[in-house]
This record gives C-alpha cells, structure tokens and sequence, in this order.
RNA sequence: GGUGGAGUGGCCGAGAGGCGAGGCAACGGACUGCAAAUCCGUCUACACGGGUUCAAAUCCCGUCUCCACCUCCA
C-alpha cells in the first residue's frame, strides 16, 4: 500500500502521487517571528517533520521547505513597543525558534527561506498579476498593490467558500480597494509610522511585500511552479493559504497538488496566541519533561486532532514513553551495543501510510516492545537483536530515537558530568551489594534512599543492579 | 450569515457495519530480602433521541454541546 494523505483542497484522503517519481516537494509555511516560541508553534513542525521523515523513509528524496516571515505589521509593532529595531527582534525571536526546533528534534529543513530576502522574486510575481489583470495599484496613493479577488473566478475554491458568503474585514481601511475581500501583495511605506530599513523599492513606491505573496514566491523559487505538498496550520487555511494558492494561479502556475493542515494544541480552550502568559514557551516546558518526551507526546496524536494540552497528559506521554525507553536500555545493555535501526513492523508502516496515523504506529511500537520484554529473560539472541533493531527503527522515524546526538544537548561537558556520576553511583551500589550479600538490609535500602534522594532509581536486574534518572514525575 | 471540524472507559487517544487498538492510572497475581522494572490477569466505552440492518461506536434522520476560520494567530 501507498502513502495517503489527507488533501484539504479535496476533503478526502488521497493516495500521494508526486509531480516526478521518487521525489517530493513539501513547502511548509513557518513562523512570523514576533515572539517566543510555545508549544503550539512546534506541534506544526514536529507534526511537518514527521512527514519529512516518513516520506524519506518510503524512500523519496525530499525537498523540504521551511520559510521564515520576518517581517510583518505585528514585528514592527512589537518592536517598535519595545525600541528595538525590527530586524534585532526578528532575528532574536528566530535563534528561539531554531533553539526549540533542535530541543525537539525537529530536523533542519533542506533550506529556511526569509520573506525579507525574497523581494525581487515577489515583485516580480506582482508584475505577473498587474500583467493578467488580476492585481491593481491602489488608487488612494498608498503604494499599496491589492489582488483583485473578483478576477479570479476559482476564488475560494481551497476553502469552498464563496465570496459573497464571506464577512469583509471591519478593521481593514477599504479605501484604494475595488472590493473589500481584495487583499494586499503590497504595502506601501507608512513613513510617520514605519522605519525607512522596513520599505523596499517597488514601481509602486518604497514599500513591504504583503504576507500572502511572501509564500508564492519562496515556494515557487526552491520548488518550481508547481510541487507536491503545502503545509501549515489549520488556521492559515483561509485566508493565507487561499490567497497564496489564487496567486500563483492566477500568474499561471499550478502551484501544490496536497494541502496538509495540522491541528491546534488549546490550553484550557483557548488559543495559545492569544493567552500566551508564559507557561507554555518551550523552555518552561523543557523544565517538566525532555525535549524527546515532549515530542512524543505530540507524536501521540493525530496531527489532524485537536489537543487539548494539559500537564497531566504530558506527565502520562512521557511515563509512556520511558516503558518504551526502559525496553530499550535494557535489551541494549543484554545485547551488549546499540544495533542498527532495522525495519519497522507492517502495523507500523500501515499506519503510517494511512495519512500519517502516529497513534496507532506508537501502538505498534508498543507491541513490539511488548514483545521484545518477553524476550528479555532468554537473553541476547537474534529474535531479541532484531525486535530491538524494529524498534529503534521505528522511534527513529518519528524522531524519537534515544541515542539521538539531537538529545544530547549539553555537549562534552554534560558527558563527563555523566561519567562522574556514573563512578559515583557505582561505587555506593558496590556498598550495597556487600550489605545485601551479608543480608543487612537496613543498610543496602538507606544507600537506595539515599540515591533516590539525589534523583536516580535503583533497578535490580538478573545481570545486577542498574541506574537511570528518576522521571520528574513530581 | 458562510465554511470546516469534534463529542469514545478514571485519564490520554485510535478505529469507522460483526472479531472490543495502544498507553497511563487503579486493582489482583507471578518474580523480588523489600522494592523497581517486567510478565499474567481484572475493570471495558463510544453526547442524546429515533430509524435502517440478522448485526451500529461505525450508516440514515433529528437534537444538544464544543471548537476553528471568514484578510496577515501554527
């Protein structure tokens, strides 16, 4: 069976058939980055990721595009709050994204395009519009340029709206506008409002490019005229996504064949945008569980399904998680080296080729590894090699592959901190070895208490006792 | 007003006409000096009301509740 993925432009799950065999072209829309990074930035791209691999895995080359809009009326706003430049407040809040996109593994893209780098390409896609008649210069003198939504006759075709059904913007000034829906490609330079560095040059005036266009054009640069698949949230469905794919069209190219939409992690029912406090920014999170924990976590759900994020939840994902962790430390140590991944089991790729079913893949993991304790008592063997291999197989693809360098993120120095406890643990279990072989129990369980004290669980193993961080599990 | 989703056991979370995913939690048992881990077992649900069918969580009709988007929120 083939990949299928859920095409929202179709509303169905459709077999994936790439534009050229073997290859795969996937454009995913990423941040504005105007503020730190949350959990529900990262599910996108976490859940994007998991597409990157798979589809690598089923043996495609990937193009993977990830763009970056920096710039946009909230960055200038924002920084001009806090007096900082614009560019200054882009590009910090950018190192935060990179920041957590590496603390959940999530893979760098094949290259991560920014608008502001962009602008001759969109001007020249503009150009293309005026040409056909489907984009016009504002007639108030703004320097604004609009797309003109009635030129288009397939307008809404992405989100099966009609355009007499939709509410216009009350906010949006409809003046130089021929119809209040029309949308700007460009923005004319607000001179008393806005900093001379955040206007380009245009025949239409010094001015920005508008967010919409911002999209075509880079995606339309490292992936052609026409790819396979354009991802991005659920919310950017309409009017981002319908605006993007109207204006390639419109300039003639036929833009992407799949539309992918992921879903919202909420926090109490709200969006986390807008009640952003600051709970939930990456590195407050990565206080509670790790990155690899965090990830699994999301990976736990569909990534069409609405998560309603709740510490409970995340606490459970990542008990979970260490059953499976714990399997593979143990058969690791029996086996005596980490094995190659080896291939993953058909209930696994069955769910994964059915519209990137993760939760019932992590089922299957769940069964093998089920499977693979079992094994543990006969000891080291193929059947026990090859469920290992499965498995590491598998948590690979969706990124969770413990031995990952990816988890390691304290470098050299975190691995001789980990030596050193590594001596030290061992010398007090020789202690308590000694009381437990002269049956002083008292003592060999106050070393145990006094180990867990310092955060690390005792386990006693056929082959003799082993050590591991406690789960914060407080 | 328009468009698109969702309601599953204590919790998370799949499935989509018949063989009760999986995990977490809980309880019982095995193992253990005691634990931990693991294994065996128990608990077993589909918002509500009708209908179709030999058979419905799954299809149809109606109702309720919740959520997202409608010009720059992933």
């Amino acid at each position: 069976m083939n990949f299928r993925l859920y095409d929202t432009a179709s509303r169905a799950v459709r077999d994936f058939v790439p534009l050229e065999e073997g290859q795969a072209g996937v454009y995913v829309c990423g941040l504005t980055v105007q503020s730190e990074p949350h959990v529900g930035h990262v599910r996108s791209a976490v859940n994007f990721d998991v597409l990157r691999r798979w589809l690598t895995a089923s043996g495609y080359d990937v193009q993977f595009i990830r763009n970056v809009t920096d710039i946009d009326d909230k960055i200038l706003i924002k920084a001009a709050e806090n007096g900082r430049h614009w560019y200054n407040l882009a590009y910090s809040m950018k190192r935060e994204l990179d920041k957590a996109y590496d603390a959940l593994n999530v893979l760098p893209p094949t290259y991560e395009p920014g608008a502001t780098g962009h602008v001759p390409e969109m001007l020249e896609l503009i150009g293309e519009l005026i040409a056909r008649g489907h984009a016009y210069a504002a007639e108030d003198g703004s320097g604004d340029v609009y797309f003109d939504v009635r030129s288009w006759p397939s307008y809404g075709e992405l989100t099966h709206q009609r355009i007499d059904d939709m509410e216009a913007a009350q906010d949006a000034d409809p003046r130089g506008k021929r119809d209040p829906r029309d949308f700007a490609l460009w923005k004319g330079w607000k001179k008393e409002s806005e900093p001379e560095t955040a206007a380009w040059p245009s025949p239409w005036g010094p001015g920005r490019p508008g967010w919409h266009i911002e999209c075509s054009a880079m995606a339309e640069k490292y992936l052609g005229p026409a790819f396979d698949i354009h991802g991005g949230g659920v919310d950017l469905r309409f009017p981002h996504h319908e605006n993007e794919q109207a204006q390639s069209r419109a300039a003639g190219h036929p833009f992407a064949s799949y539309w992918m939409h992921n879903a919202w992690i909420t926090t109490a029912g709200e969006k986390m945008s807008k009640s952003l406090g600051n709970s939930l920014l990456i590195p407050n999170v990565l206080e509670r569980v790790r990155g690899i924990e965090l990830r699994f976590y999301m990976v736990s759900a569909h990534y069409r399904s609405h998560v309603e994020f709740s510490y409970e939840a995340l606490d459970e994902a990542a008990t979970a998680f260490r059953r499976i962790e714990g399997y593979v430390e143990r058969a690791t140590a029996l086996v005596g080296e980490l094995p190659e991944s080896g291939p993953a089991c058909a209930d696994f790729v069955q769910a994964m080729d059915d519209d990137l079913g993760t939760p019932a893949a992590v089922a299957a993991i769940h069964e093998v590894v089920h499977e693979g304790n079992k094994l543990l008592p006969g000891g080291a063997g193929p059947a026990l090699r090859g469920n290992l291999a499965s498995v590491l197989g598998m948590l690979d693809i969706l990124g969770l592959h413990p031995a990952d360098p990816a988890w390691r993120s304290g470098g050299a120095a975190d691995e001789r901190l980990g030596h050193a406890v590594d001596v030290l643990v061992a010398g007090l279990l020789e202690q308590r070895e000694a009381a437990r072989q002269g049956k002083d129990f008292a003592t060999a369980d106050a070393i145990r208490d006094r180990i867990k004290a310092a955060g690390i669980e005792i386990e006693d193993t056929p082959s003799g006792p082993a050590w591991s961080l406690a789960g914060s599990d407080d």
